[in-house]
DNA sequence: CTGTATCCGACTGGATACTG
DNA sequence: CAGTATCCAGTCGGATACAG
């Protein structure tokens, strides 16, 4: 009732209005932030130490120029990384991961050290399932 | 070059099949359903104890039937959750988190652990990059 | 009560092309 | 090299109606 949202009221790609939110919903932003695809990979590909743009697309396979920019903003904006740029003749732009950028990934860590150890487990009952269950 | 794909090669939302692919998409595969909204909160709304259907939307709020259904059977398939059905006359329906699920918890406090300490500073950052860089 | 099926708008994200 | 802008298909997810 209290909610005639037809969307979401705040969008992550959208401006740090996105923030305010309670406690509750700040918890579901950071973890959509955190466990997005491409922030993970980023974050953990500058972890090894600065990287140039380039350098960072070849990190990262598959990622889209797109999606790196736009990741990079976002990483920016929430000062988990900063960026570098030398005005040069060939420009040179360095992107580091900040300490906060840092201590992100020991979360995620945690995260990925869940889904490496039961890995075999959620595989077999996922197995079993579908073999319980082919028609739907 | 080699990934002719015009868009997700596996989708999250789709049969077994998504799950045997490398140890590096298996973790993303495992960031996506750990970091999705409704499945953290479910889990976490189980994690109080065993819950009916309606029980479970009610403790979940804001959650449509589609989505409590769907992500209620993405965690029986990964073996998350455990489906007892009642054949009652008034058909009784209970979800109970596995060990496996409850693992899960642990390591998703500990993203929600660093989103509630260092939101301050994301905030903070956030602020000073919006104040620096208004017109785009 | 416990779901399932469909419609449909909103957001994601890749490919491409173009600018500084 | 570094980044932006546009196009567009695929997916997410809410509302609703209906079935076991």
């Amino acid at each position: 009732m209290e909610n005639r949202h037809p969307a979401r009221p705040a969008a992550p790609t959208g401006p740090c209005a996105a923030w305010p939110a309670e406690k509750g919903e700040t918890i579901r932003q950071i973890v959509e932030r955190a466990g997005d695809k491409w922030t993970v990979l980023v974050v953990s590909a500058l972890h090894a130490g600065p990287l140039r743009y380039t350098d960072l697309q070849r990190s990262v396979p598959g990622i889209s120029q797109r999606m790196l920019t736009h990741t990079l903003r976002q990483l920016r904006r929430d000062g988990l990384v900063t960026r570098t740029a030398y005005a040069e003749v060939p420009p040179r732009v360095e992107y580091e991961l900040t300490p906060l950028g840092a201590s992100l990934i020991a979360a995620v860590t945690a995260l990925i050290d869940w889904a490496g150890t039961h890995h075999d487990e959620i595989h077999a009952h996922c197995a079993r399932f579908d073999d319980a269950e082919p028609a739907s």
